[in-house]
DNA sequence: GACCCCCCTTGACCTGAGTCAAGGAGGGGG
DNA sequence: CCCCCTCCTTGACTCAGGTCAAGGGGGGTC
């Protein structure tokens, strides 16, 4: 209802949508807020709503005929998940249950369903958005698998200003800790990486505020071989 | 035309299709070759068609204003490009090339977008198989940042023979060097790790062919701790 | 049958990055 | 004003896995 659902647009399959198409997604959807280890859905049981993670995390698990227990995936804030099924209409094919405690975003599957028939090109949007989210990861596992650890840092550096190109500052909004993980890299080695970068004096940090000095070196330096 | 056509199911975009989807879209639809360094598309162009490699390489690009080419992504064989901007219809915004030598399944745009506005259960199913993709990626990303390549290995190993559960062997179609590379890993390793497995008995090599002796032992080994 | 070629295996070595541990530095609360 | 807590940095060490190099098969060809 309010517009904080709006989150929401952090979840490719909703990142390409229109503000009327979201005002209109949300009319029906509600905030529901897990206890861990809470139930959330059962396998088995018919699809009736997709789910749009805001905080906490979630474990998706089936269970062997012996009871114990295969965790499937964990998921994290700003994912959707359930929406497959509800795409193809049919019954959830594993459980899920809240890990920590969390708020979620529901969204009824009959409601969303007949807004997609009705809109084709919302359902196109939606298409562009998660196409996109699949490049974009594929290019991550490429990252992670050819490039440096430094490279990669250098590479988010270079994401992170390059719209603002010239000598603005990146202001680092969250804790360097979190950008490190993103990355694939250990904090300490994220820390280690920039204080080499500012000893070539290709960047400067002055407390959250990192400085891009010379982005052409920088763009050098992460494609290059020289690694003195 | 032909059924060879098919291959398109490879792509996550497709995979859900059914048979008379498949039919449908591949109509007008025509399987180009490209020599290595000819141009596919060009930026700025009209969206006229998305495209499936088959076979080699094609590089997205962008052109500076001083003409120096910023590679934005390499698409290898399986995978669909162009498709994001088929969906919002407007213009290219990179060009393309192929690598090496390439064949490309193209499809019209005008054609895809009026099946789709027509079927919106082939779009819904077409947003099933990306959002499956998106999860699928996911997970090879966590893979890739904290499991070992031991892990990894045992995990295709295990995925690899799940669906035939009992004493079958994998039998290794693809060679074992892109079965590495697929998993993140050099095939050294890959190698190294399947001798500590076949020297705890955990499974047989015979060739090409990978039986997996005991699969929950297996399971423990790749969650496990202990690792002699 | 002999040769070759490609793919796989194994060994020895090296290095990138993670781990562990010990300080700073800022900043909010008492 | 001091204390503490959280986040960041730096150093020393370790180790997984990549690199380089040297064989071993198996199967296709002539």
């Amino acid at each position: 209802m309010s517009d904080d659902l709006f989150v929401i647009r952090r979840a490719a399959l909703f990142a390409n949508l229109l503000p009327e198409d979201l005002r209109l997604l949300l009319k029906n959807a509600r905030i529901i807020r897990f206890k861990a280890h809470e139930q959330i859905f059962a396998a088995g049981a018919q699809a009736a709503a997709l789910y749009f993670l805001v905080s906490g995390s979630v474990r998706l698990f089936s269970l062997s005929s012996q009871g114990d227990e295969k965790v499937i995936e964990v998921i994290m804030p700003d994912a959707t998940f359930a929406e497959g099924v509800v795409f193809l209409g049919g019954r959830y094919p594993v459980h899920a249950a809240a890990v920590t405690d969390s708020e979620v975003v529901e969204l009824a599957t009959h409601h969303f369903s007949s807004i997609l028939a009705n809109n084709h090109d919302m359902a196109m949007r939606m298409l562009a958005g998660l196409s996109t989210r699949v490049h974009q990861l594929i290019q991550d596992v490429a990252s992670l698998t050819l490039e440096t650890a430094g490279q990669r840092v250098a590479g988010y550096l270079l994401s992170q200003c390059s719209p603002t190109c010239g000598n603005e500052a990146i202001h680092m909004v969250i804790p360097k800790n979190v950008v490190a993980s993103r990355i694939g890299v250990k904090a300490e080695t994220f820390s280690r990486v920039l204080a080499t970068l500012r000893g070539r004096e290709l960047i400067r940090v002055t407390g959250n505020d990192i400085h891009v000095l010379d982005r052409d070196a920088l763009m050098r330096w992460r494609d290059g071989v020289e690694r003195t």
